[in-house]
DNA sequence: TCATTTGCTACATTTTTGATAGCAAAACTA
DNA sequence: TAGTTTTGCTATCAAAAATGTAGCAAATGA
């Protein structure tokens, strides 16, 4: 599986958007939720793997190696952080955490949830 | 692959918090790409085949399956439509289209791209 | 009525992910 | 400084998810 960088064909697209190079990469299992734990803080590798509850050591491993070639994370002495990018990244996914909660979470409270 | 729910234990993630059962959900392949094509309009079963060149239809049913029952996407005459929740879903993620191109793309042109 | 189009299923193959074991190097500890 | 932990990561195999292709039944159009 290779990285998807913009100005590359990824899955599916072949114009290199960069949008559609990140909307791949973030769609590749746990990458989106490394993003969202690392911007609590520096980590190891292991304290991902105990926050990633199911990840395998393959899986973490690649997934972090994604994230470095494009940019968005780095290691440290205090382990793996968010690069600028990364933290900027973050932030465009924070207000998702809230739309979340409040909004989307309400909508499987109707009663008699269809299906 | 059970369609994940605020409130349900998910791919890693046994607290059923809301944003990661949308990360979950969002993480499965091709569903942003379903969603941000969405908002341009209606689109029928083959035209979102298309647009997402290389989706098979047995993955692009299941895929719109998981976004219906998650209030995202839903049907109507003119082909599947983004619900409000899906459209303000879409806003959240469009920010990320335009940091992707002004600001995440840029990092690759850096001369001698290390790695 | 006959040909298209549309939404979708079936099924075999490939790709991705998970689970588990474990190793080499670094960091403690006694 | 020898022994124990911890850490990052690889190797291997099994399970799950995605692809590619064919094709069918229902709706649409001519």
């Amino acid at each position: 599986m290779n990285t998807p960088k913009p100005g590359m064909p990824v899955r599916g697209s072949k114009t290199g958007q960069p949008i559609m190079a990140l909307l791949d990469l973030l769609g590749r299992s746990w990458a989106m939720g490394i993003v969202w734990h690392l911007y609590q803080g520096p980590s190891t590798f292991r304290e991902l793997q105990d926050y990633c509850e199911s990840i395998s050591p393959t899986t973490l491993n690649t997934r972090l190696g994604e994230l470095k070639k494009c940019h968005l994370v780095e290691r440290s002495l205090a382990g793996y952080v968010l690069t600028e990018y990364g933290r900027e990244l973050y932030e465009l996914l924070e207000p998702m955490g809230s739309w979340a909660r409040h909004r989307w979470a309400k909508s499987f409270e109707e009663k008699g949830s269809k299906k």
